[in-house]
DNA sequence: GGTGCCGGGGT
DNA sequence: ACCCCGGCACC
């Protein structure tokens, strides 16, 4: 099942066998879908509980925004209808609608069919596609897809935006950006022409990307997302070409679109299709703005390489990179003499030469590192003289000049294996003496 | 010129 | 990581 997946719906198969996501798109379409609960019902339990799926060896169960269960509220159970599942903390957002309240509860405290009425079959109290598990189609994988994906914080998604890569190529900038179109992006002047259903599948690869990175999110990165929900406030956009409205109440969105777009008619036949039309957005306590920022498609681009954000960035993360490189770079041989001399040299250390103050962040992160003093080679002049200036910061910053404020190790006072040994028995060196390196033997 | 050793290349 | 070596600074 996971291969046929992987093959039909995935255009670009990265799921491995052991694919988080493969396997939750596969519980979602097959079990946690059409057949919640239903499935492998062998023990005959009735009130089948939606964690009784780790029974079956599925750990996550998908709910799905409209999914009819059944909790316990005021004393009695009470049937309910899914608004949000959420994965992170397992627990399901549910809207009661005989108290007309909503309710979250654990994942372990949702029925998924009321207890009363011992024999009750469970897949009749479900609220499912009525299709059976051969008739799964590309339409109810894509369905299962993109349902999972509404019912995950787009601010998952949106980490990107917060570290940008600058290295990303225009293929990575274009399927960010989808990215963020799908999920934020207003409709009412960017939504693509083609009816929602193609436009759907038109999202698709994106939301493949997205799929993926949540998960990933989902499964690896749990604290953040935690904290991440908890401090947002939840509304429903509408996805709907041309309108983009915004409810608060997952049942408000529902009506809208039910009414407003989908049509009485057709209330039937799309039972759950309102669930396309809608995303969620997220508002940040601290950035009281939509998550993935909604810039006019025709500069997509803009928002990634706009210079007032990732420039300031880039020297900041050398400022921060570079000295542990250096200090890499000058611990990486362990024979080399410990670290005494560093503290020494750091405060003989002088700025570098003014040519170079664009590079300020790089000379800094340099400053730190040099144990040495080292006077400038006629090449290296040279070089600084000529070819510097011209090169481009971005070249300077990943092969800087040697700094020549660093100071060249003092010869030591003592005798190196050179000396003491004799040249002539070079193999009883010590091996940094071997390498012509600092002698590890003799330290000064 | 001898020596120490850094930076860099090869495996 | 290990090994080698060009090249530079210092003596």
């Amino acid at each position: 099942m996971e291969k046929v997946l992987t093959v039909t719906v995935l255009p670009r198969s990265r799921l491995g066998k052991r694919s988080p996501l493969g396997a939750l798109v596969c519980n979602s379409s097959a079990e946690g879908l059409a057949d919640v609960g239903g499935h492998g019902d062998t023990d005959g339990a009735p009130g089948i509980r939606a964690g009784v799926h780790s029974v079956h060896g599925v750990h996550k169960v998908k709910l799905y925004p409209g999914q009819r269960v059944y909790v316990y509220c005021g004393g009695q159970e009470r049937p309910g209808v899914v608004e949000q599942h959420n994965h992170v903390d397992n627990e399901v957002s549910i809207f009661l609608q005989q108290l007309n309240q909503h309710v979250h509860r654990k994942l372990e405290d949702v029925w998924l069919s009321p207890s009363a009425g011992a024999a009750h079959s469970v897949s009749s109290s479900i609220d499912v596609p009525k299709r059976s598990v051969e008739s799964v189609d590309m339409d109810e994988i894509m369905a299962a897809m993109v349902l999972t994906s509404l019912s995950c914080s787009p601010m998952i998604q949106s980490p990107v935006h917060g570290e940008p890569n600058p290295a990303s190529n225009g293929m990575d900038t274009t399927a960010e950006m989808s990215d963020g179109g799908y999920w934020s992006c207003d409709h009412g002047n960017s939504s693509p022409a083609a009816s929602p259903p193609d436009a759907e599948a038109d999202r698709t690869p994106s939301v493949d990307d997205g799929l993926d990175m949540e998960m990933d999110q989902m499964l690896f990165d749990e604290p953040a997302t935690r904290k991440r929900k908890n401090s947002v406030k939840v509304a429903y956009r509408c996805l709907w070409p041309n309108c983009g409205k915004i409810l608060t109440t997952i049942v408000g969105m529902k009506r809208h679109i039910r009414t407003l777009h989908l049509g009485q008619n057709e209330q039937e036949r799309c039972q759950r299709e309102e669930d396309f039309y809608y995303t969620e957005i997220y508002q940040d306590a601290e950035h009281p703005s939509v998550p993935t920022s909604c810039g006019s498609p025709s500069s997509p681009s803009h928002q990634r390489s706009s210079p007032s954000t990732p420039e300031p960035l880039q020297p900041s993360l050398l400022s921060q990179s570079a000295p542990s490189s250096s200090w890499q770079v000058h611990s990486e041989h362990s024979y080399q003499a410990p670290p005494p001399v560093v503290t020494q040299c750091k405060a003989v250390c002088v700025p570098a030469p003014p040519r170079w103050t664009p590079l300020v962040t790089t000379h800094q992160s340099k400053q730190a590192a040099p144990f040495r003093r080292r006077s400038v080679s006629v090449g290296e002049q040279w070089l600084q003289n000529n070819s510097a200036p011209s090169r481009p910061p971005h070249l300077a910053s990943v092969s800087p000049p040697r700094s020549h404020c660093a100071t060249r190790r003092v010869r030591g006072e003592a005798k190196k294996c050179r000396k003491v040994y004799g040249i002539e028995h070079r193999d009883q060196w010590c091996t940094a003496c071997r390498w012509k390196k600092a002698c590890q033997r003799f330290l000064d």
